[in-house]
Formats: C-alpha cells, structure tokens, sequence
DNA sequence: GTTATTAGTTTGGGTCCTAAACTTAAAAGC
DNA sequence: GCTTTTAAGTTTAGGACCCAAACTAATAAC
C-alpha cells in the first residue's frame, strides 16, 4: 500500500461526518439521538458534528419529532434543500442534458436540447454545451443553492483521472481533453469534474434510486453496448475507468465481421440496432423511438418472427452476461436503456443461458431484472455522482467543517 | 453506505500502525526518521508507533543505518523474524501442502504431501491435513514463532465469509464447511481462518513477489480454468467469493460439449488437458509432470502439429480473456501454474486475439507475462494472505497496539 | 403535580496527533 | 583536537476530537 495517507485527527472528524451525514440522508428526517443509535457514535459527537453540517447548510432542523411514548421529541434533522447541488451534464448522440440534483438524489431542475450531435464538429457540441450548462448554473442561482461539482457523461470511452475522452464510436469524436474544454468555456472556479461513462453513470443512477441492491451490473445497449458495474454499493470502474465494456465479447466466432476487426462481437448480435435490423424496422443510423414503439407493437402482438429476434439476442446477451458473472460475481443484472422496455422479452433467454453458464447459480441464482430510473438515467446518475462525493466527504466541499485544516 | 464503523483516536492509531509497518516493510531496513518522510507522520508518531510494534515483536532493531556524510546515523528498523507468521494450507488434487511465512513474506518452512486426494474419502484427506497442519504447527514452536492465522486453499468455488466449499470438481467434494471441520480436528485457538480459492491465492503470490505490479489478473488451467484478480493491489474477490471463474466462458458455441451443460466452454478448448489430449499425450485422468515434459520437449522441438494445437488453445484463451479485459479493464496478465512454462508459445496468439478485442490496448497494450513464483504459488499466497491482513492492521492480531481495547 | 423517560448539552478525562525544543551522535571544517 | 554543522530520535506543550457521565429540557403517564 503505497502512499497512504497519515490519519490525524481530522481524518476521525472527516470520517464521522460522512457517517452522520450518511445516517440523516438514509433514515429520513431523523433526531439526533437516533443518528447517535444508528452510527454507534455518543450523542455529543453527533451534536458536534451536526452543528457543523448545519453551518454549512447541509443540514436543516426541520420541526419536532411525531411519535407516542413519552419523553421529550427529538429535533427531526433532514438534508438541507438549500445545501449543495450535483450538477450533471451528458452529451448524448441525439441530445444534451443537464440536470441539477439535491442533497437527497432529488431531480431539481432538467433541461434537454434534442438535436443529432453526429452532425456537428466537437467545437459546436461543446458550444452549444457549454451555453445549457450556464443556463444551468443560472438555475441554481435562482434556486438559491450551491453547486459543488459537475458530473460529465459520455458515451464512449474515458479515462476519468485525466478528464479525457479517448473515443466516442457513435459521435464520432477522437482524443477530446473535455476537463480542459469546458473549463475554457464555462467559468466552473475550482469545482471538480467526475468525468465518466454513460453506462457507468446510468448504473450509480440505479444504485442511488433503488435501496436495496448494493451489487449489480446495468446493461444497455442501443448501437454499442455498455455496462455499469456495481459491487458493494460503488461503482467499479476497472485500472483506468475503461470497465464494463462488453460490447466487444466474444459470443460467436463465426458471426458477423465488427467495426473492432474481430468477429462475433456481442453487440452485432443483441444491441438494439441489430434487432431493429433483423425484423426490418431498421431506418436511419439511429435507433429512433418510432422504430422501437413498432418493435414493441410487434412483441405485444406475440409476431412470431419479432419474439424469435428477441429470444435470439437475448440468447447472444445471456451467454456474454454468464461470462461477466462468473468474472464478477454479481447476483443481479439490470437491463437498462432501451432494454428495459424489452425486458419481457429478454429476460428468459438471458435467464437460460445465466443458469447453464453460471457456476454460482445453483447457489445463488442472478435475477434479471428491468431498470426502474427510465430514460436520462446518466444525467441523473452524472449529477449524482456528485452528490455521492458530497455525501462521502463534505469536508472535501465544505472545509469549515473541519477545524484546523492543516490536512 | 451502512453499518459503516464510527472512528476514534484508536482508529487513527491503528491506521497509522499499519502504515508505519507497510513503509517498514516495502523500504527494507530504515530509520525512525526515513519512515517519518515516506509516511508523512511526525518523527514523534513514528517513534511511538515503532516502540508499541517493537514491544509486540513485529518489529525489531538491527543496528546502525551505513551511510556517508553527516549526521547522526539512524537506527535500523526491519520486520522481526520473530514476530507473527502466517500457515498456508493447502489442499490440491494430488497433493497436500502447508508453509509458514514470517512478515516479510519470507517462506521459512514448507511441507508437501503427496498422493492423489480424488481416491479419499472428505475425512480421510481433512484427517491427512490435520496430521500435516498439527506438524507444522510444531515447526512454528521450534522456530519460537507465533501463528497469527491461517490461510486455507481449496481448488474449488469457496464462499470465504461462510469458511464453506461449495464444490471442488477435481476432487469430487460438494458442500464442505471447511472452517468448522478443521478446527473440529486441530486446536486454533482463536486464529482466523481465511479460506480461498487457489487460482485467488495464487494471484496473490504474485502480487507479493512482484513490488511493481498492482492490476493484473493470474490465470491458470489444468484440467478447470481460474483466474485470481488483482485490482488495485487487492484481491478482487467479487460479491460472494466466486469471482474468475472464466472456465465456463462461452468461446464457440459449436464447440464440444460441457460437463456443465453448456457449449463450447474455455476449458473444454484451453486447458492444459485439452492440449495433452489434443497431442495424444493425455494418459490418465491427471494432468502428470512427465506428460507436460514431453509435451514441452515436443514444442521445443518445434513440432508443426504441437505447437499449432498450443497456438491455437492460445487463441481461445485471447478471446475469453479479452472478453475479461474488457470487463475488468485490466492492463497485464499473468500466466501462472502450468501455463507459465508454456508462455513463449501462448503469449503470441493471447496477444494477438487482445490487441483486435480490447477497445482500451490502442491506449494501453495488455501484457502477457509468465508467472514469476512458480510451483506451490496457491499455499505461499495463502499464508501471504494472513501476513496481509497482520501487516494491514496489526491491531487486529495484537490488541495491546492500541491503548483501550475500547473498539 | 410528581415521576419516568427520552432529547440534547455541558463537563472532565483520555488518546493520539503535531510542532518545536532538546538531546545525542557523527562527520566536516579549521 | 576542538568546534561547528547536520541529522536522528526523544521530550514537552498544545490542540482536536472522542467518550462517558452528569446535567438540563421537554413531555407522557400516573
């Protein structure tokens, strides 16, 4: 373990303040004897620690506790909705987005501008992104709330500690310093940038929205397919942020030729586009929402030729999911993007091949389930990130609350 | 994140326990004042620290630091051969093995036992190990050594948290509480019990011996076919413990059958087996030293169909770990058991097949290395495994560290 | 109204850290 | 050979933070 870090005192102070935090966000408005119970901490700490988060407005007394019994009412204590702000950002390959997220993962304020990004130079995308992102920042202002730091999603390859986007397929961008491009257009100050996959983000966004499921990978797949993968509650990002890339697993040796060189790639197999193109709904070079709602009309009407393109892709996606399970070792899969709209279709081949393939399954069976954030889960998930970063360590933002930051 | 532990100033003390002894052990023999540098705490701190460790016999002084100019000289502080060490178990399909290793992760006494473990009962074999296990036990008294824990390799899935082995094909045993059935037959006190999976163990080995490498995954593939991960210098061990299980990753679906059900599995196509079978050098039901030989003889020799049935077991295994890659984002591979003497025929068609697969080697190109441990890696890397989590946090083993036991 | 119970604050004690002064040891300069 | 300089390691004083326990505050039950 090189470079560790020595501890000190305000490593304990750091610490304990992303435990109380971490305790008022999950159970609700809570008291602070009851944080003191549920973190194992006295309760003088918790009121230390409190009156600091409270300074600092990420906390807020919000009234007196309802409860029967006797005794006096504890303070109920929430996460402060004027307190810090994640800000998300995502370049799709047909729209922008931003969205503006509270304390408590809440959605403040969204904004989309559709429009193919396919057609325009880098130069104009950032442009026109950086012109929603100050629209944003304006957003925050008029809600009176602070924004601690920006989440980037992108679909494409990116290697988060150097803020570069090293390939975007889709796009078609090469080799774009994003951390440095945005900066030079919006003034940011020194708020960090998580820099990250689409698919990474959309995963914390579904770990983030569901409570209980703490492991899992989420897959989505409209042209390439990508994964975010989730082991004990944080995202797992591999050496250089380049995890979760199946789209280029192999499944079939003597498939089709891909864009890779190789041959049998996943995602010839089971994106999307693939299904689209094996019923003939298969228009332009996108996966439009017409052509999908004709998928779906298709399925619904139980055409056997449309189930059979289903079944089969989701045959190529269940063999490639066995092979990350047994990498992995994850008990459930989540289908998100458009997959989640096709998941009851998909979800028993994949569950077929999951239970030959999967060494673990005869004691510990993966679910496949179908995505419960919907559409604009990167964002979401973009803005959250931050927001989980905040939580983790509000002394990172906020370094009143700790007292000598001598580090 | 919940159930997280409150911190107090014992959690300080012990972090940077752990830290002091890690810079201790990486920088060889140092000063009190060199260990201050590297860890960044206090001259005072790590004077303190240094005096509890050297009182629990983790630590000793060797005398005075050699060295030019002026200046009061250091003395020198190097892990005690003394202090704790770590007991490697292992249990393999012809072989029982047990090692001890001092701090350093020096292996000061090993013990092999042979003979084919697949004709025994459960019993009979756990009766063998514990006979093995109370000897080496005895070895650690005459060397005047404490055991602080164990480490136990099975070739089979293990859930290391229940100390169960769910199932070891090669030695035809299923479900086996491990942990309960060795401490029912040999006293150990106390002492935990880390049981693993041997290609996990053998990962570590590596990790050990090579003080550059953090991230690579170690493979290995006799008759099934595992990988232990390393990320970010731990252990990736997956959800439940069941994680590399790449044996039953699907490479042509038109391949030969599976003993699992399934089609075209890697380690119906790479095994070293597979190989010898496909030479007609396979002769029992074991992959035997005198098989291998010739096999490497033949390859020496520059046999076409040899090296062409090598080769082409070198491309299944490329396809199935670029699918790895991907996942994972892994920069270097490790070829480990027997496949690391055949490296110089495997790493090429390995390469090949990562360099079209993985969409990050344009970035980062993967390495594919031989093993640098050799033989008996699995029960080395066990006992590593205890010496670890001691060198981690010593508190753990030795409570008087820290002041007040109060947790 | 008194009592029991629960919430939150205050106080005293303790651990462990840092910074800075001090002691010890050894080479370099004159 | 003695003084000076430099570096190692210890001692001391001060501060941050935690915990335990006493204390104050609020409220239902008796």
């Amino acid at each position: 373990m090189p470079h560790a870090q020595p501890a000190g005192a305000h490593t304990v102070r750091r610490h304990n303040t992303g435990l109380v935090l971490g305790a008022i966000a999950e159970a609700g408005p809570v008291s602070r004897a009851t944080v003191a119970a549920r973190t194992g901490l006295t309760k003088a700490t918790v009121s230390s620690v409190v009156e600091a988060m409270i300074g600092a407005d990420l906390v807020a007394e919000t009234g007196q506790e309802q409860r029967s019994g006797r005794g006096r009412r504890g303070t109920e204590l929430t996460l402060s909705p004027h307190g810090m702000h994640g800000l998300g950002v995502e370049i799709g390959v047909d729209y922008l987005a931003t969205c503006l997220v509270d304390l408590t993962g809440e959605v403040r304020k969204r904004r989309i501008r559709g429009g193919d990004n396919r057609n325009r130079s880098v130069t104009a995308v950032l442009g026109r992104l950086a012109t929603l992102l100050r629209t944003t920042l304006a957003d925050a202002d008029a809600l009176g709330v602070p924004v601690g730091g920006l989440g980037l999603a992108v679909p494409g390859l990116v290697e988060p500690a150097a803020g570069l986007l090293r390939t975007a397929p889709n796009l078609g961008w090469r080799e774009v310093d994003l951390n440095t491009e945005l900066r030079a257009r919006v003034d940011l100050d020194d708020r960090p940038l998580i820099l990250g996959n689409e698919a990474n983000f959309a995963a914390l966004a579904e770990l983030w929205s569901a409570d209980d499921l703490r492991d899992f990978i989420c897959v989505s797949g409209e042209i390439g397919i990508g994964a975010g993968i989730i082991i004990g509650g944080e995202l797992f990002e591999g050496v250089r942020g380049f995890s979760g890339e199946i789209g280029h697993l192999a499944v079939d040796p003597n498939g089709p030729r891909c864009s890779c060189g190789a041959q049998g790639c996943l995602e010839q197999l089971a994106s999307v586009e693939s299904i689209l193109r094996a019923v003939g709904l298969w228009s332009s070079d996108a996966v439009d929402p017409a052509s999908v709602e004709a998928l779906l009309d298709r399925l619904s009407a139980a055409r056997p030729a449309t189930v059979r393109a289903v079944a089969q892709a989701g045959h190529w996606l269940g063999t490639a999911l066995a092979g990350v399970v047994n990498v992995l070792d994850v008990p459930t899969i989540i289908l998100g993007g458009r997959y989640a709209t096709l998941q009851p279709w998909l979800a028993e081949p994949i569950t077929a091949e999951l239970t030959t393939r999967v060494l673990a399954a005869t004691w510990h069976p993966v679910r496949v389930l179908a995505s419960t954030v919907g559409p604009y889960a990167a964002v979401r998930g973009a803005a959250t990130a931050v927001v989980r970063a905040i939580r983790t360590d509000p002394t990172r933002f906020v370094p009143a609350l700790v007292s000598s930051g001598v580090a």
